[in-house]
DNA sequence: AACCCCAATTGACAAATATCAAGAATGTTT
DNA sequence: AAACATTCTTGATATTTGTCAATTGGGGTT
């Protein structure tokens, strides 16, 4: 599918500054597919040939190694993947998968590449994007490394409860196995974190939790904003 | 110390594509300065006042989190620390300190910033170089995802192998409690991991590991470019 | 309602890792 | 060489996490 012009696409911070010959150029090249839940997009060790972005639905960044597999990171609208090996022209280190039903765009990675060489406004804007991407890995590092599994749980919970207006209950983003694969441990690890979480007023009904005493699970995760806030 | 124009510095990727009066103006803005082992350079949550560089020996970019602590990587020479925190004008993720006596090389973030935003070329070298960065803490999150504490220990040596240019043995880049920290581990073990590749050719004479069946920790450690090479 | 399917949980056990305490090895100072 | 400090190793044990197997518990379908 050809001549498409997203707004939503056309607002990122990625593009906004892009002039519109530039930008419509970009979307020329571009296809805008529907794809099923469970589709593979890319494998990681593939070359570099698109860059991704979520429209509608979800998508799983993962990887496999030594026999295991590992979710690290889920994808949401608008938000793009594997620019860094696009703009590198190199191998994706991760493989990509829609989680449900999803519109997906995707850029010829030579398009990007030319349009980084031609439009410095662009060049900038990819600056900003990949410092950070960057320091979004670098939290989810720090929060493997330096926490352990009910902490990391606690944690992401409460980062939850924040993004969605503190209501005093989660809306958990996926299914527990997925959300065990993201917080680096099995499912059935994550079934007795939330076990040791009861006595701190979490509640599990389904794929929604409440938090019952937020202040009490607040002492026992101890957030930090130099792993846990969005926006540092 | 003023008036610095360091040639290892000219001609790193981030630098080599800029005019020359721009890398002066950097250079008369920076310091450079010898520190003794163990001072710390900066602290995670400070602003981001200064890029910095290490010129002669070595630095340990760590973090606390829930009275815990880790290294989360070594820089040598030539290498910089932190692009992404001054580029966008927010607070460090990690803390960094010298782990011997070192020459750092420190370019106030404003100047950075200002030539960024002037210098076409330094905003695309700026890119591949974040890009690169961005990678590297992705191989080295999977790493920890995906492997045991014994499979990060013997793909760590056969890496340090390669890049010394395997003969047969390794130098280890530091003691044997930051290497430890460094690959995700207590000290005690890192005693008992070596101990379990012993059968395997894996030999601790001090700060040397002689390697010698490489061909049985290869299938051991079963090491992944997309996790290992540096390169990729 | 009966059935099936799948996600989720639970229990029993095994493996990996951390902690604490002690001892060995190493290098440095005197 | 003796004394000391430091790093490293080892043993015993606890905690954390993973694995395997069985069971539970909805959500759909027929």
């Amino acid at each position: 599918m050809r001549i498409v012009d997203l707004p939503e696409i056309r607002q990122l911070s990625l593009f906004d500054s892009m002039s519109d010959e530039s930008f419509s150029e970009l979307m020329n090249a571009a296809y805008l597919q529907n794809f099923p839940a469970q589709v593979d997009l890319l494998h990681e060790g593939d070359n570099a040939d698109f860059l991704f972005f979520v429209v509608e639905g979800c998508v799983e960044l993962y990887a496999n190694a030594n026999g295991r597999e590992g979710v690290l990171a889920l994808v949401r609208p608008v938000g793009s993947f594997i620019l860094a090996a696009v703009l590198r022209n190199e191998v994706y280190l991760m493989s990509a998968r829609t989680s449900q039903k999803s519109r997906i765009l995707m850029i010829p990675a030579q398009n990007i590449r030319d349009a980084f060489k031609r439009d410095d406004a662009f060049a900038r804007a990819i600056v900003l994007e990949l410092a950070g991407y960057f320091r979004a890995v670098v939290k989810e590092y720090k929060d493997l490394r330096l926490r352990t599994g009910v902490e990391r749980l606690a944690n992401r919970l409460l980062k939850y409860h924040i993004t969605q207006g503190a209501p005093g209950f989660v809306q958990l983003p996926c299914d527990k196995k997925t959300l065990a694969s993201i917080l680096g441990m099995t499912p059935e690890n994550l079934s007795r974190a939330f076990g040791t979480l009861k006595p701190y007023g979490v509640d599990v009904v389904g794929q929604k939790v409440v938090l019952g005493d937020v202040a009490s699970l607040t002492v026992l995760a101890k957030p930090n904003p130099l792993i846990d806030d969005p926006s540092t």
